[in-house]
RNA sequence: GCGGGCGUGGCGGAAUUGGCAGACGCACCAGAUUUAGGUUCUGGCGCCGCAAGGCGUGGGGGUUCAAGUCCCUCCGCCCGCACCA
């Protein structure tokens, strides 16, 4: 062989460690173990180059942990509920199921030929009834614990598909296929109580040391501490039953600068107003055909309607102010009320300038304090302002205190107490869909809402389907929703709804633990195996899916499916940057935009075109996503160059937290090394046979290159630790350089570099490194081989060479014994001929010397 | 709108966290070898300048002996916003 062939080299090796067993995982207790899972995929058609970034992550942390010695666990599954199955039936009349099961064969037939070190005997998809039926099981086991309730809450409705829409689903207000505008509607709907656990989930965040801080705090913003005032203000005429309207502030130092109190249209104050008001009416009907996502609603322009209602102020019963009805107002957050202070707060202002409502300060003016005009003016609580005519606060510095005397005044006088609120949100889990976990749940006319018997789960999704119209299919199923009730045996129905997908994300990293277990977990497995020592995913899961785990840990814990020291399941976090890729859009003759996959675009120079010269409109770089269609495959690379130039491509360059924008050129740079790796690596082994590795003292040439490898021993191993995989891929070639340029007097210590080589080079190109090791004599295989260790007597350095600033600029440099201390170093600078040019005589202003960095010489 | 992040040569990026800006790779240029070409090897490569030197990390301002790194401010892009996964 004279050159390095991948394909046949990498089934070679794959074929060696699936025979050794070597990624199968076995608990043993007398080892210590390491958990490492990336976030498993949703099964969306085929592997896409992120998917490969992430996953070799993964791989070569529990490649350099095995080598370390850990009894590792490396598992994959699908997450493989959710919309697009029944697009796909929808749009190509598949059944969701097929569509699913066939993209996980794909899926896993791509992943397979990478030769990651996955235990692939611990696999599932969350759609197999024996993971779903686990977890309508530990649904069953919430519900009675307290942990699951029913509420009515809102979502989009389309009138004309009469179907309800995720958020995805909207788009500028209408339905994606209907077109028609969405309405809100209420629907009765499970929920899981995750707010009470808000303090707990904040509070455990402080313990999290191995998430990064971006995460950390996201968390902690968006469950959304928040101490205040809740008080009422009392309505001048009571309407019916409405005599105040309550309100929750966290700047109650500001009351003196109210002007309006507004109210959300979906507040009971206005759909009571709703009923004899036609104005009111409309208003909230025409609220309501914005879609209910946050971003939605607060980017929306801010819209208000005067009820005529008037309250009046608690600290000054002469003074009323109007209340409105204003369309940013949510109802989810507080009480679905607020006060208003144009002055303090931008939103409010600009309401007030539309509305033409009063603007009142509170604050007396301060030195650098303009009068408000269209910016409204915000102190920091901690700030130190002085308040005008309140009485709770004239003789305070700060917000702070302000805010902690108007609290104790107000519990005082009785119009209103301290609260604590919280962002966060019961978590609504009803999906009124057929391709996700069945609710476990059946409606008796007599007994009301009853668990299905644990006996009769998995409550398994009929096949017989149809998704011809939109809507629910299990709705309008002839037999399936007929069952009898479990509890008093008469005719009763099946709950139609589904869950969220985030359900099955939520609890599958402890399902891996024991993935054939007849109940949800092993406790002595996952007692073992868990927490998940390193987890790696996206950015874009930083919230949601991981709060949610959080909490199902907890959920879990309390059903008995966990241990208690797996309540936080997640030791360390690293979030991988995206993969990113312009797209390519043109539009029909109605105005609806197509997406373009790369693959049909010709990039010119003025633009791009599909292959009919159609221009098309190339889009900003996003996440690569099957919607937008900016999806790159990474098969072509594997079938030209093989899995290993593919895994060190996507390792190379970026560093892995970073967005990376795809391009094609590189992989081709990536081959070539690993070409050359080979290539000297068999040169190397070539001449040492020919010398019949004859043993003799080793010159200065052998240590020189000796010291190089136990240098990037250390180097390398410190950045695969880090997850500065970019980084140890340069450091890799560097050392490849060395390596090269290295003679053939070095001897034996080429053989010793080129193993080096191999093992630090394993975790990201594994069949490269099996080779190359069994080429030099290596003993058995490289996976099995211990990590090596870097020697402390080959990285001393006998002297340091610091450069030297004359006033803050590169003016030389000085090389200084390592050990020499800061006058030692001083004495050495003054005698330095630049120093002494530039001194000409006089000593110098100041003298800087950071020992082992830099030396300062100000003149 | 709110929350979080990012911005360094032609390009991907490095800079031991306040201490030599541009490691390493790509692209490009020159040379050598081989060839039909790719390959391989050697050297060069931030910008301006013949040079000395000056300028340079999204823009502007500040702190410091020293700023890509800290502070203020502005701009641009990306992610999340609870029914996308």
């Amino acid at each position: 062989m004279t050159r390095y062939d991948a394909s046949e080299v990498e089934p070679k090796w794959q074929r060696a460690w699936e025979e050794a067993q070597v990624f199968r995982a076995e608990a043993d207790p007398s080892r210590p173990k390491y958990y490492v899972l990336e976030m498993f995929p949703y099964p969306s058609g085929r592997i896409h180059i992120g998917h490969t970034r992430n996953y070799t992550m993964g791989d070569v942390i529990a490649r350099t942990k095995l080598a370390q010695g850990f009894n590792v666990l490396h598992p994959m599954g699908f997450d493989a509920f959710g919309m697009p199955a029944e697009n796909a039936a929808m749009e190509k009349g598949v059944h969701p199921g097929t569509w699913t099961y066939g993209n996980i064969a794909t899926m896993r037939a791509q992943m397979k030929p990478m030769g990651f070190s996955i235990d692939w005997s611990r696999e599932f998809a969350t759609c197999d009834p024996e993971y779903y039926g686990q977890q309508q099981s530990m649904f069953i086991d919430m519900l009675e614990a307290g942990l699951v309730y029913r509420k009515s809450a809102t979502v989009n409705w389309d009138p004309v598909d009469l179907t309800v829409l995720a958020n995805e689903q909207v788009i500028d207000g209408c339905g994606w296929r209907s077109g028609a505008p969405v309405e809100r509607r209420e629907l009765t709907q499970w929920f899981f109580r995750i707010a009470p656990y808000a303090d707990e989930l904040l509070q455990a965040i402080d313990g999290l040391e191995a998430w990064p801080d971006k995460v950390r705090t996201m968390q902690r913003n968006w469950i959304g501490k928040s101490r205040g005032l809740r008080f009422s203000w009392q309505l001048t005429a009571s309407l019916g039953d409405f005599e105040s309207i309550a309100v929750f502030t966290t700047r109650p130092d500001t009351i003196m600068g109210a002007s309006f109190i507004g109210i959300s249209p979906d507040h009971p104050l206005a759909k009571a107003l709703e009923q004899g008001n036609p104005d009111v009416a409309s208003f909230c009907a025409e609220c309501r055909r914005l879609g209910t996502s946050e971003a939605e609603l607060e980017t929306a322009e801010k819209r208000g309607l005067d009820t005529g209602l008037r309250v009046r102020h608690p600290l000054d019963p002469n003074w009323e102010l109007p209340v409105w009805i204003a369309n940013f107002i949510l109802m989810d957050y507080g009480t679905g009320a607020v006060f208003a202070v144009p002055a303090h707060d931008q939103r409010d202002l600009d309401f007030a300038r539309k509305y033409d409502l009063p603007v009142i300060e509170t604050f007396e003016a301060l030195e650098d304090h303009k009068a408000v005009a269209d910016d409204a003016f915000v102190p920091p609580k901690s700030e130190r302002v002085r308040w005008k005519g309140h009485p709770a606060a004239l003789d305070v510095a700060t917000g702070e205190a302000a805010i902690d005397k108007t609290i104790a005044l107000a519990e005082r006088d009785g119009w209103g107490e301290g609260e604590v609120q919280f962002r966060l949100r019961d978590w609504g889990i009803s999906r009124q869909r057929y391709w996700g976990c069945p609710i476990p749940i059946i409606h008796c006319p007599k007994c009301g809402v009853v668990p299905e018997a644990k006996e009769n789960l998995p409550v398994r999704l009929p096949e017989d389907v149809s998704f011809d119209k939109p809507g629910n299919p299990l709705e309008r199923h002839p037999t399936w929703t007929q069952v009898s009730c479990p509890k008093c045996g008469a005719a009763a129905r099946r709950e139609t709804d589904t869950m969220d997908t985030f359900v099955d994300s939520s609890w599958y990293f402890a399902r891996f633990t024991a993935p054939h277990a007849e109940t949800p977990t092993d406790l002595k497995e996952a007692s073992y195996w868990m927490n998940v020592d390193q987890y790696i995913g996206g950015v874009e899961h930083a919230i949601l899916h991981l709060l949610y785990s959080r909490f199902f840990a907890r959920a879990m814990h309390k059903t008995g499916h966990l241990p208690a020291a797996a309540i936080e399941p997640f030791d360390a976090l690293f979030t991988q940057g995206m993969v990113t890729h312009e797209t390519y859009s043109t539009k029909t003759p109605e105005g609806r935009t197509v997406w373009h996959d790369p693959e049909e675009v010709t990039r010119t120079e003025q633009g791009a075109t599909l292959a009919d010269g159609t221009p098309v409109e190339i889009g900003p770089q996003i996440k690569m996503s099957k919607s937008k269609k900016n999806v790159v495959d990474p098969e072509t690379i594997i079938a030209r160059y093989g899995a290993d130039t593919a895994r060190w491509f996507v390792m190379s360059d970026s560093p892995p937290e970073r967005d990376v924008e795809w391009t094609a050129a590189g992989a081709e740079a990536a081959s070539k090394h690993l070409q050359r790796v080979w290539r000297l690596a068999s040169e190397i082994s070539r001449s040492d046979q020919e010398t019949g590795r004859a043993r003799q003292p080793e010159g200065e040439a052998a240590h020189a290159l000796r010291r190089e490898a136990h240098r990037a021993i250390r180097d390398v191993t410190a950045q695969i630790e880090g997850f500065a995989f970019n980084k140890a891929v340069a450091r890799l070639y560097e050392f490849t350089n060395v390596l090269a340029k290295a003679k053939p007097e070095a001897g034996e210590a080429r053989v010793f570099a080129v193993k080096t080589m191999a093992q630090l080079m394993a975790p990201m190109v594994p069949h490269l490194a099996e080779e190359v090791w069994s080429m030099v004599g290596g003993d058995g295989l490289v996976v099995k081989a211990p990590w090596p260790e870097p020697d402390p007597d080959f990285l001393v350095e006998a002297n340091v060479t610091l450069p030297i600033q004359i006033n803050g600029k590169r003016r030389g440099e000085i090389s200084v014994p390592a050990e020499a201390d800061k006058e030692a170093v001083e004495a050495l600078v003054l005698e330095d001929a630049v120093v002494m040019r530039a001194l000409n005589g006089a000593p110098p202003r100041k003298l800087i010397v950071v020992p082992g960095r830099i030396v300062n010489v100000v003149v």
